[in-house]
DNA sequence: TCTGGGGTCCTAGGACCC
DNA sequence: TCTGGGGTCCTAGGACCC
């Protein structure tokens, strides 16, 4: 049986902002960071002073301040939010090579085995020495939860805020599910859960009631399953220290509705190059460009296409980014809201996701290479000129 | 109240192959 | 001439998470 930990910083993104800020933000109880006041905006994270208001991530910043008008609103602070983040992984990965960051604020660690190493002592006791180390060495203030699974682990955290300890021993998971709602369970949204009340089913308790077969007949084969194993807290319990991004992306909402052509390409064009430069800089190749448009009605399109060769040129990627653009304006030509580009099938150089020897590249009619080694290297040019001289040292890569 | 930006995973249908 | 399943890849959309 496993021994994971799951590590999760309190309220990160407003921590951030008070280490990034100390008389501004740091001073500010009530504080909302995210949006502007007048803008599109919404709150990425609230003080806990400002959520006793009713403010809650995920609401509208504007909305938030009417609720809490005192409330001080402060961008995110990316750069220190990737500091930080990147700061906490070095303390964690002290203790043990396997470390899993799922996502900016949280991270697994795989603690199976390491009692021995640490002459006997159990998990709850090392959590505990890691919060500590943490809070000295970065200033950042983490909750820690544990257990057999990735889902046990998660809820226990929970359970341990704020800024505390609390690991579910072995053969206790399935009491400790019972003590939840069906809504706190990681993978059940506002969807599921209000259609699992709708068949009589809100807590975790009146879903144990009943066996696997009536589930899936009431969730479908594979939802039933799943939710069946959920709520007896079992689940994945591997942590992968090597699992790397899968997609990159770049994405804005403007602060009014676009309806020209020509300004989406431009701003198209540059989002795809934000993308890219991120792709290059990751050191990845990409087999699948997708475009996203939000049009102003909020209803939400994408249009992808794959291609037959990995590439990462911004000429590559902006070319077919522009021909999907066209093929989603073409369906529906409204004023946008939001418009993105995406970056997917990943490879390494020269690694994994490589095409077989023998293999085609389904379905991509051969019209010339898609991208050239002068693309390439007109990429890494503009790469290198742009960090001596900052990103306005080119305007675009369409002029090259 | 009028809805961000970064992601992951799942589903379902169609193409294509065996 | 009609008819199988299974597997994989691709695309579009949506639920969900932080």
């Amino acid at each position: 049986v496993k021994r994971l930990l799951l590590l999760d910083c309190d309220q990160f993104f407003v921590q951030c902002a008070r280490l990034a800020d100390p008389e501004g933000a740091g001073k500010a109880r009530l504080l909302l960071v995210g949006g502007t006041p007048e803008g599109r905006g919404v709150v990425t994270s609230a003080s806990y002073e400002a959520r006793g208001y009713g403010c809650r991530s995920a609401m509208p910043t504007a909305q938030a301040l009417r609720l809490c008008p005192e409330a001080l609103v402060v961008p995110v602070p990316r750069e220190t939010c990737l500091r930080k983040s990147r700061e906490v992984r070095a303390v964690l990965e002290r203790f043990t090579p396997l470390v899993e960051a799922a996502s900016i604020d949280e991270a697994f660690l795989d603690l199976t085995g390491t009692e021995r190493l640490y002459g006997g002592e159990d998990p709850g006791e090392t959590a505990r020495r890691i919060q500590v180390a943490v809070v000295e060495e970065t200033r950042i203030i983490v909750s820690i939860g544990g257990g057999s699974s990735r889902i046990v682990a998660k809820l226990a955290a929970e359970r341990a805020k704020p800024g505390g300890v609390f690991v579910v021993p072995p053969g206790a998971e399935e009491t400790f599910m019972a003590e939840h709602e069906l809504g706190q369970i990681p993978g059940v949204g506002p969807v599921l859960r209000e259609r699992l009340r709708g068949m009589g089913l809100t807590s975790v308790r009146d879903a144990l009631a009943l066996d696997l077969p009536t589930l899936q007949a009431m969730l479908g084969e594979g939802r039933g399953s799943w939710l069946h194993h959920r709520i007896r807290g079992r689940g994945p319990d591997r942590v992968d220290p090597r699992s790397g991004a899968k997609s990159i992306s770049r994405e804005e909402t403007f602060p009014t509705d676009l309806h020209r052509d020509g300004e989406l390409e431009d701003e198209l064009v540059r989002l795809g190059a934000e993308a890219t430069a991120e792709l290059r800089r990751s050191g990845l190749t990409a087999r699948t460009v997708t475009v996203k448009v939000r049009d102003g009605d909020f209803r939400t399109r994408s249009a992808s296409r794959t291609l037959a060769e990995p590439v990462e040129s911004e000429r590559a990627i902006v070319t077919v980014a522009v021909e999907l653009l066209e093929r989603l304006r073409a369906r529906r030509r409204v004023g946008v809201r939001l418009l993105g580009v995406g970056l997917s099938g990943l490879s390494g150089e020269g690694g994994e996701g490589q095409l077989g020897l023998f293999e085609d590249g389904a379905g991509e009619e051969s019209q010339g290479p898609l991208e050239t080694e002068r693309d390439r290297a007109v990429s890494r040019l503009s790469d290198e000129l742009r960090e001596r001289f900052g990103p306005t040292a080119l305007r675009s890569g369409r002029l090259l």
